[in-house]
This record gives structure tokens, C-alpha cells and sequence, in this order.
RNA sequence: GCCGGAGUGGCGGAACGGUAGACGCAGAAGACUUAAAAUCUUCCGCCGAAAGGCGUGUGGGUUCGAAUCCCACCUCCGGCACCA
């Protein structure tokens, strides 16, 4: 028995309950129960390393929620009932288990309301994490809410900032001037996953780009780490092939082309074909190039400067849509190739990015089909570099075949010819092997008031400091107002002179930065925070970091595979570096959660209604006013289509262990789903059942059917749970819960059907259901006077003998289809098994009397007599 | 276009290469009830009176045996998308 159960083994002998309940009531147990877990403090996880180090360590996440004013969905719900599975069943079997909860409370949605309620951020995020909170402890999980976090809190963004600091030092933190999406609306910048279309995806405001000179957090200096560690850790194939793609990473090379008539002056390009060197007919400069306009002979400079100006204008979107067909301008200049030293014109053309490469390409219709395109639009020639086969009839040709045209490459293999240019480019100095990332540093700036103030000061002399780590946390200050200045100034620098101007214990003054950082970095750590919540010396202890980590579950949604997910592992890669963690990875197996799916109703028009708002005539649903028939489609959630579903009203209704049961039983943990109320009211009938197992509910006594016999006294049925404690165990440390949940049902069904009810069967019984239904198994221990509670309690034993089957059907087949069936003990020969299939009355109708070709054996399972 | 993932009854879904459809929902019949609800019992892939035949998106293949493995294709979902 466990140190904890002892301690809380005195309240089975107090009235859990002033009256009994008849009826399954989840109403008035679940409050109960959840009351006794809190007061007794069940899922306090100790913080002793002494006494943590007596067990195994499970560490079962999930991904914290952005307390919005709407409250928990149910697609909150079923990650954290999966997770509360899993966190209860660890703690019966013998781990020390954290499971904690938290907020991400920064972000724009509380600023907004903000502004628009004239109501302090804080105000409206504590006003929605109190909801958030009271919503989910509804739900009976078995959170240790002594560690909550928020992110917003000073005491949590002390640390944000302290940890901000690490990587300025290591300059891994930096001002750049950058183009960003400002939008004028709203007075700030956006993420670039907040905009789509060229607008802000919540209002529809449009955005422009603008360069302004903003924080930069250098995450591509460790891109070939986040790409190489993906090989150690347990995450979903398509996770690690979406950050893959993300990072990008392409081998080639780099080549110097000297400018024709500018002495000394000459562009980089980035290759992944150095092969094709030959084929390069010219070469094309983003429109953003610094050299553009230097290079840009007179006669062409109006073009170019219109074209350049055009370019500008275009958001990335109206760039990459407009782009099916290819448009540029000649610069006028030439390159020299350096190898040829033939003049080659330069383009510029808003098909190459300033932000990828070095923004500069050496065109190669020949092989590539963009550069082909252009070729054919403008008239420039075209040099095939690789011999296509006889049959092809494409244009550009990127298949391998042997060099032609190429001097000294001529009949490589487009590897060898890439190996033998590369060698050639280094020894003439002309350019070097280069592996290129997509990936770009991380905008980590935005012009809000709701965020982490930045520890930093800007001095008079324009340098640039960090505050001593005394100074923290640089708290949110004060403000008239939540928006931009009118000159367009972020909100911090509404801030009075108090905030605003400093002095340095070094006697130097400065402005505070007034920008703040992205709603991101909060949840950079936060998993590092929960092993310590309140240490006030630390961001953690490190040997508490060094149990605990790394997080052995991680759960939620997939819209998190790259941006959260990659940015924590590289924070988490920069403070390994930074000897503050051991871990190398922070989250070892990461698991989605499939999204729920709703039935939404809408008509012709395009306008959504609510089920209960339509009527039904020949089984067709019509609006309200009558016309059309509306059309019956499975959505996404949304307030918007007015399909969502409130975990609240569901458990008024049916009662939290009912809406836990069904959020798993739906299907598998990672599959997109439909939301059906009659399931729901499925699993409510089997609690009924479940219930009515001990209790009578026309007399609200225990039921007649409970005897004290050992469990031996109903065979079957103690198989039947056996076998259910063994799948369950399984199927829960795989997370199949639905599986799991379907064989609690079977030993349900059974002994419902059963005469009699050892009590000790029901009692192991209520032990396995106590991490799916916590409230109900509780309740239903105490009335049959089970000691202790079920939290505490020990995961029961199968016996593996009483496991097994006492006769196996073994199926005869004749060619492969099925014939018969032989119920046998399991074990049996093959010999035997033959001599029964064969003598088997149908099987022999179907052989015929012929004699058997192969007769295949597979013990318990089957014969297969081929004729 | 490229990269992932998935297609099984009326529905959600089960099935180490070995009895396809566990479990649940919906439906049908019956019991209890004055009646209804609740509960309980039985039935429930398709064709067929039965024997049996046909069935896991489509077409091939491997195998004694394929929902499961291989090839090609179709459809749906998700991600990326001029990344040189």
C-alpha cells in the first residue's frame, strides 16, 4: 500500500454522505467526492527529492489552455480526461505522478476586450481563468492545483524574463529591422499565423507590411539540432515530418558571380544544383536586393524602380498568387560566369525571395521549371545541363541522366557532377558547399500592452543593455490606455517617466523597451515551472528538473505540431546549453488529440441554425419561417456555426463521469471525431447499470444480488475480470481508451446477468472503472464498505491462468473459407486438431472425398485443409 | 503541385496475416405497466425459403489464408506551397 492511502484510510469511516441516493445521481456524488479529493489533498504531488526518488516518476501533461472568455469546450475536455486516465492509473501503479495545470494567460483576445470594456487585462484574465478553473475542476481531474501556474502572473514572468536575459547573452537575442505585418486597425503588428489573406483572420482588418526594427531570437543558429534530435523523441510520424519541412534544410552550394563593369563588386547565389552551373542563362535578384539599385544601368532604372516599388506594395499572399505567371524587369547589368566567364543578364523578379537564400539565384531553365517559365516569357535562352531520356517531353527536366554541355562535367551523374563543381568552386574560390535552412529567426516583438515587458534598457547612447537580474520582474506598468500611442508608439510607452526612464545602478540612464514579447514565450517553459511553481530563488531546482524531465506525456492539439513545439525545443535546447537543464529534449512522447466534429445546420443562404430551432417534416429539417430544407453537414466546433457543445450542460444533464467515459469511448484518442448526444446517453445508461451492480434502486439498499463468498464462487465471471483488468492495464497504457472501455462494459453486461455478486469482484471491478469514472467507482467503494479511497488505491493484480479461454473455438476452413468450428481445450495438438477437422461432418461435405493437398495447423486458432 | 493520414453495417467504431463487424448508438419484436418512461429478453451487414453465396473505396498481386502486406488508381481530411 501506498504511503498516501494510509494516510486517508480513517475516511472510510465517515459519512461520505448524509442521505443515500436511490438513483444514480451524479449531481450530488460528484461535488462529494471532488470535495474529499480537495480537502484531502490527494493529488498533492510531494516535492521531497528524498521521497520522490522511492518510486518511478511519470510526468503527464497537457498542453495548458489560453483562458478565453467562451470557457472549456469539449475538445479541451478530451485531452485532459485522456490525460486524468492516464495520471490516475500511474499513481495505482506505483509512480510518483505530475499532473499539473496552468494558464497561458497573455495574448491579444483579454487586450482586446481590453480596450473594448475599458477594463484592466488582468481584470478580464482573472476573471476568465476563475471561470476556466471552476469549468475544469467540474470535470474531476486529478490536477495538483498547488502548482498552477499563470503566465501573466509577475512571479511566473519574472522567469520569462530571466530566461529572455540567457539568451540575450548569448546572443542569441537581437534588434533587426524587419518587415512585419502592421496592421493599422488594431495600432500593432501580428503574427504571421494571425494574418491569412492579407487580413487579420479575427476581424478581417486588413494588414500592410512595414519594416520596423524589432527583438529577434536567432532559433536558425540551432536548426540542424531541432532537425537531428526529432530522432529522440516518441512523437506522431506526421509532427516530426511537419517540423522537418519547417526547418527545411537543402544541401548545395554557394557561388560568387562577379558583376560585369563593377570592378570587385559581385552577389552570392544558393544552389541546390551546382551541377547545372552550365546551364545558368542568367541570373535573377529578388526585387529587395541591396545591389539593385547600384548595379541598375540608367536606361533600365525607371523600370526597375517601378517594378521594385510594385513589388513592395504586394503582401506575400498577392506575391505567391499572382505568381502563376513569372513578370521581372532587366537590371541592365551582367554577371560573369565563373567558370565560362560569359556575360549573363541580371533580372530581377518577385518569383525570388529576399528572405530565403541569399536572395539571389543563377537561373537554370534547363533544369528547373520556374527558371523555364521566365525563360519562355522573356526570351532567354535556354542550355539543357542533363541529358533527358529519349521519351521525355516535358520542359525543364529534373530527373537524373548524364551532364551534356558542361566542359569538364560532361557525362557525370548529377551527384558526381555536383561533388566534382563543388570541389572545382572551392579550390578557384569562386564558392563553397552550403546546407541552407528554410527556417528563419523568430520575430519575438510585439507592440502590445498584454505581454512580458522586456528587461531591457536602451540608453542614451543608443547602446543597448540588459537589466541586472535584481531589477526583476520588469512589471507591466501602468497605462491610460491599451492601444498605440497616436504616433504609433506601443502601449508601454503611455507609461509614465517613473516607468519609462531608469537608471542603472552604474549611475547610466535609459528608456525602457516598450515593446513586449509574443503570447509564445510563456509557454516556452512553462512545463520547467510546473516541477517547482514557487520557488522564489529560481525558475526551478535542478535536481527537480533532473527527476522529472522529461515530460513523458505530452497531449493536445495538432494546430501546436510546429510553432509552440518548436520554439520550446529550442529554448529548451538553448538552457541545456546554459547547464540548466539535463534533458536534451523536453517532451519524450507527444500524443494529438483528433478533433471533435458537430452536426451544423445551414441554409441555402449560408446562414447557421441551431438544432433545436428547426422543424422536422418528412424527415427533412426546415428553418423556422419555413422555405428550403436546411442542408445537415459535420463541422469543427464553432460559436459561429452554432454547433458547439457545453461540457457545463452536458454534465448538468448526465454527470462528469459520463461526459469522461464518452469523451474517450468516441473513438481512438487521435482520430477526428463526431460529437453524438445518444452516445453520450449510452454511456450514461452503463454508470445506471454500473450503479445497480451494488445498489437497489427501488430501495436505495445494497443490491440482493451481493454475497460475501469468495470470488471463486461465480467462475465466469471472475474470468470475465480478469480478463478485464488485464485489457484495461493494456489498453490504457496505450491510450486506446475506447477499447478499454468496451471490455469494462462486457464485465458489466455479465454481471448484471449474474445471479450473484461476490462483493470482492465488484470491489476489484470498481478499481479498474475508479480512473475512468472516478466519482461513481468512489462512491460505490465506500457503500460497499471498501476502505480508503479509490485515488489512493492499488491497481489489482490479474491472474493470468484465469485470463486464459476454458475452451478456444478453433475454426475449420476448407480452401481458405470457413466450414466449421471445433470447441477444444486450448493446447491442443496439431495432430489432434487435424483428426477433428477432418473428421468434422460439414468440413467433409466440402472436401468432397478428396484427398487433402495441405492440411495448415495453427494451435487455438484454426485448421485449413486445401483440396 | 509536394508531403503526411484515412476509407469497414443505418451511425461511432472493433479485429497479433487466421471466425470481419467486439462494444456503443439507432432500429425491430416481446416482457413488465392501466399507459408511458425506465428496465429486462431476443433479433439486427447484403442476397437467399434453406443449403449456401457475396461482402472492409476500386483494380491487380503475394499467401493455404489479406480489412491487415505489395503495386496502381479513386475519394476525403490535414499540412506546406515560386524555398532556387
Amino acid at each position: 500500500m501506498s504511503r498516501s492511502t494510509d494516510a486517508t484510510a480513517e475516511t472510510a469511516t465517515e459519512p461520505a454522505s448524509g442521505r443515500r441516493e436511490r438513483r444514480y445521481d451524479p449531481a450530488t456524488i460528484e461535488p462529494r467526492w471532488q470535495r474529499i479529493w480537495e480537502e484531502r489533498e490527494v493529488f498533492r504531488t510531494p516535492q521531497d527529492l528524498t521521497e520522490l526518488r522511492r518510486k518511478p516518476k511519470y510526468y503527464v501533461l497537457d498542453m495548458f489552455p489560453y483562458p478565453s472568455g467562451s470557457g472549456l469546450h469539449v475538445g479541451h475536455a478530451e485531452g485532459y480526461t485522456a490525460t486524468d486516465v492516464v495520471a490516475r492509473f500511474k499513481r495505482m501503479t506505483g509512480f510518483h505522478v505530475l499532473h499539473p495545470f496552468g494558464w497561458d494567460a497573455f495574448g491579444l483576445p483579454a487586450e482586446r476586450a481590453a480596450v473594448r470594456e475599458g477594463i484592466h487585462p488582468a481584470v478580464i484574465t482573472q476573471r476568465n481563468v476563475d471561470n476556466f478553473r471552476r469549468q475544469t475542476k467540474r470535470l474531476g481531474f486529478s490536477y495538483d492545483w498547488r502548482r498552477e501556474i499563470n503566465t501573466s502572473s509577475p512571479d511566473y514572468y519574472r522567469w520569462t524574463q530571466w530566461i529572455f536575459l540567457r539568451l540575450f547573452e548569448r546572443d542569441l537575442a537581437y534588434l533587426a529591422e524587419v518587415p512585419v505585418n502592421w496592421c493599422p486597425a488594431l495600432g500593432t503588428v501580428l503574427a504571421n499565423e494571425e494574418v491569412k489573406d492579407g487580413v487579420y483572420v479575427e476581424t478581417g482588418d486588413p494588414v500592410e507590411r512595414r519594416k520596423m526594427r524589432q527583438w529577434m531570437l536567432r532559433i536558425t543558429a540551432y536548426a540542424e539540432r531541432l532537425l537531428q534530435d526529432l530522432e529522440l523523441v516518441d512523437w506522431p510520424e506526421s509532427v516530426k515530418e511537419m517540423q522537418r519541412n519547417w526547418i527545411g534544410r537543402s544541401e548545395g552550394a554557394e557561388i560568387d558571380f562577379e558583376i560585369d563593369g563593377h570592378d570587385g563588386l559581385s552577389f552570392t547565389v544558393f544552389t541546390t544544383r551546382p551541377d547545372t552551373l552550365f546551364g545558368a542563362t542568367y541570373c535573377v535578384l529578388a526585387p529587395e536586393h541591396p545591389l539593385v539599385e547600384r548595379i541598375t544601368t540608367p536606361d533600365r532604372r525607371e523600370a526597375v524602380r517601378a517594378y521594385v516599388a510594385a513589388a513592395e506594395q504586394k503582401s506575400d499572399m498577392a506575391r505567391t498568387d499572382l505568381a502563376k505567371e513569372k513578370t521581372g524587369v532587366a537590371t541592365g547589368a551582367c554577371a560573369r560566369h565563373p567558370v565560362t566567364g560569359a556575360r549573363l543578364p541580371i533580372w530581377i523578379a518577385d518569383y525570388v525571395l529576399m528572405s530565403y537564400g541569399t536572395g539571389a539565384i543563377m537561373a537554370v531553365p534547363g533544369q528547373d521549371q520556374r527558371d523555364w517559365d521566365f525563360a519562355k516569357a522573356y526570351g532567354l535562352p535556354i542550355v539543357r545541363t542533363v541529358q533527358p531520356p529519349a521519351d521525355f517531353d516535358g520542359e525543364a527536366y529534373l530527373g537524373d541522366g548524364p551532364a551534356i554541355n558542361s566542359d569538364f562535367l560532361d557525362g557525370l551523374s548529377i551527384a558526381e557532377a555536383k561533388a566534382k563543381m563543388i570541389a572545382w568552386l572551392e579550390a578557384h574560390g569562386k564558392g563553397r558547399a552550403k546546407v541552407q535552412y528554410k527556417l528563419r529567426d523568430w520575430l519575438f516583438s510585439r507592440q502590445r500592452y498584454w505581454g512580458e515587458p522586456f528587461p531591457i534598457v536602451h540608453l542614451e547612447d543608443g547602446t543597448v543593455v540588459a537589466l541586472p537580474e535584481e531589477e526583476l520582474p520588469v512589471e507591466l506598468p501602468p497605462v491610460d490606455e491599451f492601444r498605440p500611442t497616436d504616433d504609433g508608439r506601443p502601449p508601454l510607452a503611455r507609461a509614465g517617466d517613473d516607468w519609462l526612464i531608469v537608471e542603472l545602478p552604474d549611475g547610466r540612464r535609459g528608456v525602457r523597451e516598450t515593446n513586449t514579447m509574443p503570447q509564445w514565450a510563456g509557454s516556452c517553459w512553462y512545463y520547467l515551472r510546473y516541477v517547482d511553481a514557487h520557488n522564489e530563488e529560481r525558475p526551478w531546482d535542478p535536481e527537480l528538473e533532473a527527476y522529472w524531465l522529461p515530460v513523458d506525456l505530452y497531449v493536445g492539439g495538432v494546430e501546436h505540431a510546429v510553432l509552440h513545439l518548436l520554439y520550446a525545443r529550442f529554448w529548451h535546447k538553448v538552457l541545456y546549453d546554459c547547464g540548466l537543464v539535463a534533458s536534451k529534449e523536453p517532451f519524450q512522447r507527444l500524443f494529438n488529440q483528433g478533433m471533435i466534429l458537430a452536426t451544423s445546420y445551414q441554409d441555402a443562404s449560408g446562414k447557421y441554425y441551431r438544432r433545436d430551432e428547426l422543424e422536422e417534416r418528412d424527415g427533412k429539417l426546415y428553418p423556422p419561417g419555413g422555405g428550403e430544407p436546411v442542408t445537415v453537414q459535420l463541422e469543427k466546433m464553432a460559436k459561429s456555426k452554432l454547433n458547439g457543445v457545453d461540457p457545463m450542460w452536458v454534465i448538468e444533464r448526465y454527470g462528469a463521469d459520463a461526459l469522461r467515459l464518452y469523451e474517450l469511448f468516441m473513438g481512438p484518442l487521435e482520430q477526428t471525431k463526431p460529437w453524438q448526444m445518444e452516445g453520450l446517453e449510452g454511456l450514461y445508461r452503463f454508470l445506471c447499470r454500473v450503479w445497480r451492480l451494488v445498489v437497489d434502486d427501488k430501495s436505495g439498499e445494497p443490491s440482493p444480488r451481493l454475497i460475501d463468498q469468495p470470488e471463486g464462487c461465480e467462475p465466469e465471471l471472475c474470468r470475465t475480470l480478469h480478463r478485464t483488468i488485464k485489457k484495461v492495464k493494456e489498453d490504457t497504457e496505450a491510450l486506446r481508451f475506447n477499447t478499454a472501455i468496451s471490455q469494462m462494459m462486457v464485465f458489466v453486461n455479465q454481471a448484471t446477468a449474474s445471479a450473484t455478486l461476490p462483493r470482492s469482484i465488484v470491489l476489484t471491478f470498481l478499481r479498474v472503472l475508479a480512473p475512468y469514472a472516478p466519482h461513481i467507482a468512489e462512491e460505490l467503494h465506500r457503500r460497499l464498505g471498501g476502505e480508503g479511497l479509490l485515488a489512493c488505491a492499488r491497481w489489482p493484480d490479474h491472474d493470468e491462468a484465469l485470463c486464459a479461454e476454458e475452451t478456444i473455438t478453433v475454426v475449420v476452413q476448407v480452401n481458405g473459407k470457413l466450414r466449421d468450428r471445433l470447441e477444444v481445450p486450448p493446447g491442443t495438438g496439431k495432430e489432434e486438431l487435424e483428426r477433428l477437422a477432418l473428421a468434422s461432418e460439414t468440413a467433409r461435405r466440402f472436401i468432397g472425398g478428396k484427398t487433402p493437398k495441405r492440411v495448415i495447423v495453427v494451435p487455438d486458432r484454426l485448421v485449413n485443409v486445401v483440396v
